[in-house]
DNA sequence: ATGTGAGTCTTTTTT
DNA sequence: AGACTCACAT
């Protein structure tokens, strides 16, 4: 039998075996709380003797339950049966399903995404006639759900000013929404929990009592309502065990809140406390650069980071003209490092702040003809066609939901237009039932009295639908997802649909990812829609990694938490981008970029390069950018390279095409942005832009130590310096 | 009911 | 630059 301590440092068999009671483990990056968790668990189960069923592990995202299932299971050697281990929100989702009866919706309920929610926002808008120009509906959700997360409800709104008065009177109407569509939002999943563990002493008895252990991952990142619903679940037996690091809070603009990490000491003053600071990840020079960076936050406890992996090599930082050449100078040095064997394509990651940046390191691993992959989820989900057929479904699982009806009412156009949407709507409300029942009742008899308030064409145009989706909620009932899908699909000619709204080829694009959507709906074999539905609401766009795909990874510092990578690149490291020019005023955001940076730099186990750029475009112009001041923290011998580098770099300028220019002239331009000149009285430089203008070209060139110029080839005798020639075939 | 064109705003990070 | 919204015409 495994010993569950073997191979564990001190401080690491310390959190193993601690007492019963509340417990803090303080695990810097790399210093294997993920071990601790499942080995914790293991010896709850193996050497305490407690049942699996009375014990609840919490994770933020579905890959990090997965992984500690299966380690959990690996040390044990058998399956816990009946433990509780998932997200916070899926825990929460089936809690309220089992408890729906005393709640003011039903199991059936759905969850609304942030495009859902934010629909949801514009429409109790338009209703309370106020203008979403003055009240965006993206800052008003973000505000509901900055209330939900602190557990106020529309009536516990304090109300300052104008805009709190806004926000209550749309928070109100939203939450009513919501519920008569029988959504809720992902606020809703922890607020309803927390609230129904508050005043229902029932409830809340049933669960205390069940779970003898309560453990959390990422402690730090939790927030008011997860951190009430802890304490509940906690209450009874008071084994309440979190694991957590506030340097590694990167999630305050969402309500996570690192002083409940201050919280839990104060509210379980005999909590045991450990710390974890030797590091099994990265080299010592990583490390060194991390703290350099992190030290500078005020307000901490600072930690002293240790590795026996030795100092490892220096830290890169590369500076490139723009996010292009970034993208082109990745991609190469990936493309010679696995050339040299120093490295497989697994091994590497680039990670940046936010999503837009991805697209030009896209196009340079595509452009290069290497494989990638991209972490994100709802670059999927969000997708028209996806979306769509996803409403579908959430129609057909529960006909309540009008937002999903909205969405597909007329998808295919059915001559279903806004008026008509309208009566239905307003009938709706008089007969106190949902649009999508009373369509499924004008399907069954179009002629009845009831509906003479909505006009004859228009009740001609819906009735087909009514009489389908009555269909469909039978077949939601009793069918597996793809057969409920593959029903839809055929009922309603969607690929017939894509093909006349989008064209032959982009048409088929789309189905294919209808096709993709309808891949994962098979793996539900013998589950419900409940089940389907609720894991595709409730994805992280960290389960989207495909493990078995090695090749090298694109994502966010945000997604990039909790995982390691041999090599770790972080573009565009530019005042502005990181720390982003939207944190600048606020001190506490500052602290957070500061700790998304530390992230960052924590992931990598052997290799770090930071790239910035001198340019960088924004709306259509180029602009040129200061380093990130982050950059300035780094000691100076734990890294090599710097502004030289520019130098340094020779590109290759073999494909490269200006979109905007494509057909304009037959003329071809000689040079390409990148390219290195050599110019009389200016010396060197690197083209930044050609355009034929007037039968000659103007080249826009940054020489060293001048400038930018512009210059017109026929005259300026430029020579080429590094590099071939532009050749005229292009494409 | 649907299509066209001018005009607007964009860039945080995500369950 | 490009996506999205809104007003107007068909």
């Amino acid at each position: 039998m495994l010993d569950l301590s073997a191979g564990l440092n001190p401080q690491q068999q310390q959190a193993l075996t601690a007492g019963l009671g509340p417990v803090l483990v303080l695990a810097g990056p790399g210093s294997g709380k993920t071990r601790v968790l499942t080995h914790r668990i293991a010896y709850l189960i193996r050497e305490l003797g407690v049942p699996p069923y009375h014990i609840l592990a919490v994770t933020f995202t579905n890959k990090a339950a997965r992984e500690m299932a299966e380690r959990v299971e690996k040390v044990l050697g058998e399956r816990p049966r009946g433990l509780s281990l998932g997200t916070f929100h899926s825990i929460c989702a089936r809690l309220l399903r089992t408890e729906a009866a005393a709640l003011p919706f039903n199991e059936n309920f759905v969850i609304y995404d942030s495009d859902d929610q934010q629909g949801l926002v514009r429409n109790a808008l338009k209703e309370l006639n106020i203008d979403p120009k003055m009240h965006s509906p993206h800052s008003v959700h973000n505000r509901i759900s900055q209330a939900k997360n602190e557990l106020q409800l529309p009536e516990d709104l304090p109300i300052n000013n104008y805009r709190d008065e806004v926000v209550s009177r749309v928070y109100q109407r939203y939450q009513q929404m919501l519920l008569a569509a029988n959504a809720l939002d992902f606020d809703d999943l922890l607020l309803w929990t927390a609230r129904l563990l508050e005043d229902n002493v029932e409830v809340r008895s049933k669960y205390a009592q069940r779970f003898q252990h309560v453990l959390v991952d990422e402690f730090q990142d939790t927030n008011q309502a997860q951190y009430s619903l802890l304490k509940h679940l906690a209450s009874f037996h008071n084994n309440i065990y979190v694991v957590g690091d506030t340097d590694q809070s990167i999630y305050r603009w969402r309500g996570a809140d690192y002083r409940n990490v201050l919280r839990f000491e104060k509210d379980y003053p005999d909590a045991q406390v450990i710390l974890l600071e030797q590091n099994y990840r990265s080299t010592q020079r990583i490390l060194d650069a991390a703290m350099a960076v992190i030290d500078r936050n005020p307000h901490r406890t600072r930690k002293q980071l240790f590795s026996d992996r030795g100092a490892g090599e220096k830290i890169q930082v590369h500076m490139t003209l723009n996010e292009q050449e970034a993208g082109r100078h990745i991609v190469e040095q990936i493309a010679t490092a696995i050339a040299q064997g120093q490295a497989r394509p697994g091994d590497f990651a680039i990670m940046y702040r936010v999503n837009a940046q991805s697209r030009l390191l896209e196009e340079a691993f595509l452009h290069a003809n290497l494989p990638y992959k991209l972490v994100g989820a709802q670059r999927f989900y969000g997708r028209r066609e996806v979306k769509d057929v996803l409403c579908y479904l959430r129609l057909a699982f529960n006909p309540d939901d009008e937002a999903s009806l909205n969405r597909v009412i007329n998808v295919p156009p059915r001559r279903i237009g806004l008026k008509s949407q309208a009566a239905l709507r307003n009938l709706a409300i008089q007969q106190k039932t949902t649009p999508g029942r009373l369509l499924m009742r004008l399907g069954a008899d179009p002629q009845d009295a009831l509906f003479t308030p909505i006009p004859n064409l228009a009740r001609g145009a819906m009735a087909p639908l009514g009489a389908r989706l009555a269909t469909w909620t039978t077949l939601a009932a009793e069918a597996e997802p793809m057969k409920l899908m593959d029903r839809i699909l055929a009922d309603i000619d969607y690929h017939g649909y894509l093909l006349a709204d989008a064209g032959e080829e982009e048409g088929e694009d789309r189905w294919d990812n209808v096709q993709e959507l309808r891949r994962l709906a098979a793996e539900y074999g013998g589950r419900t829609i409940a089940d389907f539905l609720e894991n595709i609401a409730l994805v992280s766009d960290q389960d989207t990694i495909d493990e078995t795909a090695e090749v090298p990874t694109l994502l966010t510092l945000h997604a990039a938490k909790g995982l390691e990578f041999p090599v770790v690149f972080i573009a565009g490291l530019d005042d502005g981008m990181l720390p982003h020019s939207r944190s600048f005023d606020d001190p506490e955001e500052m602290a957070e970029e500061r700790r998304l940076f530390y992230v960052g730099i924590t992931r990598a186990r052997d290799r770090l390069v930071l790239v910035h750029n001198a340019y960088r475009n924004s709306f259509g112009y180029s602009e040129a950018v200061e380093p990130s001041r982050f950059l300035d923290d780094l000691p100076a011998e734990l890294v090599e390279g710097g502004n030289r580098a520019r130098q340094e770099h020779a590109f290759r300028p073999d494909r490269w095409e200006r979109p905007s220019d494509r057909g304009a002239t037959i003329l071809q331009p000689q040079y390409r942005p990148g390219m290195n000149v050599r110019h009389a009285t200016w010396g060197e430089g690197m083209v930044l832009n050609s355009r034929i203008q007037d039968d000659d070209e103007v080249v826009d060139i940054f020489f060293q130590g001048v400038g930018l110029k512009k210059v017109l080839a026929a005259f300026a005798n430029l020579e080429t310096v590094d590099g071939e020639p532009a050749d005229k075939s292009e494409d």
